[in-house]
DNA sequence: TTGTAAGCGTTATCAT
DNA sequence: ATGATAACGCTTACAA
């Protein structure tokens, strides 16, 4: 097996020497067009590769960390979307790895990130994380971003939606729109900051109101199975006037258990990130967009600025939720999902 | 900013070399028990931070390189979640990139990942990739595994399900458990390979049955958007007795289109990958599980057993795909989803 | 515009 | 069991 091609054999071949290889390569330096004509031959004829952790051992590596809880769940798969295109786009290529929601592999993998000289990282915290995250990241200091959860009581750079908002709009519009008289909110990490937020969001819609409504909390897996058994649970229970949960996947759970039960249309259900399956479940859901690709992109251009220093620090950014109205609170029943 | 901590640091403080820092950071050699606690206890101290970047200099790195279409498809989430898992769980990380299904795009991040020097490359081909995808990843001579889909012609090592049983599955059910005479296979990339060979299984199937069955072969995206589209239009232009989807996603479109126009159960569905909200979809959807998430352990597993040795090339391995059957084949219609 | 040479932080070979 | 020392392939002052 033949030895690698390294930039000597191209200088070499080429006729110059290793920086002026290097400054074609890295289009620095001034080279002239002669030079650099010569040593793109021989790069070529060569069949040289540029070894990028070589590079990285002197200036600063090209990877960024990616870090979520879930790889295959559909928000964050968006998400992801999102960072990856931005990333690569711009020469910069993702280590991403799930945390599957635990503090010690989530500390895990920020160790090995960190021992592959991340450049730069985004991530999505582990529900469950707290200040210890925070101060593990500090301390490294890494150009950071939190991305679409932040961490109570932290001031670290976020890029995610306003959940407050997102909460505010799902209630003002069961109660405004519909006349809702009683609520429950479904499901969402018990210590999640993005439960909390929503919930404000939605007791400021009441409050908003003047109407008297009551509102019910329920805890529950984030899971279309976990949405399946609450659903059943309500309707024998006795269904509320609304429900919000915490996300499209419950939702869809929860319309599937109406659907079993012919109570379709007893409540009005709304769900949460508008995933695509949303459009088509019966009946089609109601959601608060979020714009995980959006937020995703808008993530990684921000600590891409960073790292090329453009900017001093990682800019925060609050996207403004907008609720997509579907049939699952009323509106259209019967209508067409298509045209939604 | 103080200097960043490294071996000689570290060989400094415990008053050893390099080599014998080395030694117990890799575990490789033999270390006195007394040397070897001296050193962690100055790791320790000193907050030092193992350098991938720098060893990959002279060993093999430990990012392997992971490519597939889209990211945010569900099936390719889950198949990404089971290499993930398995590659970090072994220490390795994974360099992700999406395609976005064009073969420029490909090029581009083979080229990229060949420069950071993964060790191993997984990779889940853009529908139209031929034979010079799989010369240039010949030619470079990195361990490969083609998973999910494979080039025509080629006999790399693959990952993957076995298409044409699949196929033949949904077909054969289609025909012997409910006698259907007609019947539409509907998505799929044109050129893909995937199709063809389902397709060879559904013809197989057909032929068996020794009844006189009408396949049409009909193309679309394979997004839930096109499957509403096309469902509208097979419900305009007469229903067959059965369609097979390319995917779930499709599978979920047409569901959806019956179900506008009041059509339910008026043809039979059947859907691939059984992916999450296939459960919860109205009807429920009879699907050919491929186990994503396996394969994707499956293909990790098998390409870091060559890395390490242990295997001289990449085993190639063909799933079973097994037919899930739910109301969408008309089964269980009014039964419960919860119970499927 | 081009060349010289000193790192970057490891691993691995060969002595001792 | 431990230590010297030469790679690994590139970037970047500094010199010419």
């Amino acid at each position: 097996m033949a030895r690698r091609v390294t930039l000597i054999d191209v200088a070499r071949h080429a006729g110059v020497s290793r920086t002026t290889a290097s400054y074609v390569l890295t289009g620095t330096g001034r080279v002239s067009t002669a030079t650099r004509e010569r040593v793109q031959a021989s790069i070529e004829t060569l069949g040289y590769v540029y070894n990028e952790g070589a590079a990285s051992l002197r200036r600063k590596s090209r990877t960024i960390g990616v870090i979520v809880p879930k790889i295959d769940r559909p928000f964050f798969g968006e998400v992801l979307s999102g960072v990856e295109s931005t990333f690569t786009a711009s020469g910069y290529m993702a280590l991403m790895v799930a945390t599957r929601n635990r503090l010690d592999q989530q500390d895990r993998l920020l160790r090995m990130l960190r021992e592959h000289q991340v450049a730069a990282l985004v991530i999505i915290p582990a529900t469950a994380s707290d200040h210890e995250l925070v101060d593990a990241i500090r301390s490294w200091d890494v150009p950071t971003v939190f991305l679409s959860r932040y961490v109570r009581g932290s001031t670290e750079p976020y890029v995610g939606s306003d959940e407050v908002r997102g909460g505010y709009l799902a209630a003002d519009h069961l109660v405004r729109a519909h006349g809702c008289r009683s609520i429950t909110y479904l499901g969402g990490p018990t210590r999640g900051i993005a439960r909390a937020d929503r919930l404000e969001g939605v007791h400021r819609a009441l409050a908003e109101s003047g109407s008297e409504v009551n509102l019910v909390d329920l805890i529950s897996e984030s899971t279309v199975e976990a949405g399946l058994r609450a659903g059943h649970e309500l309707v024998g229970s006795g269904l509320p006037d609304g429900i919000i949960c915490h996300n499209d996947s419950i939702a869809m759970g929860v319309a599937r258990a109406l659907y079993d039960t012919g109570r379709v249309g007893a409540t009005r259900i709304i769900g949460y990130d508008d995933i695509v399956p949303a459009k088509v479940s019966v009946p089609s859901l109601t959601s608060v967009a979020t714009g995980g690709q959006l937020l995703g992109e808008t993530a990684a251009r921000s600590v891409l600025a960073v790292i090329s220093g453009a900017e001093p620090a990682v800019r925060s950014h609050l996207a403004e939720p907008r609720l997509i109205v579907r049939e699952s609170c009323g509106d259209h029943v019967g209508g067409d999902a298509a045209t939604s």
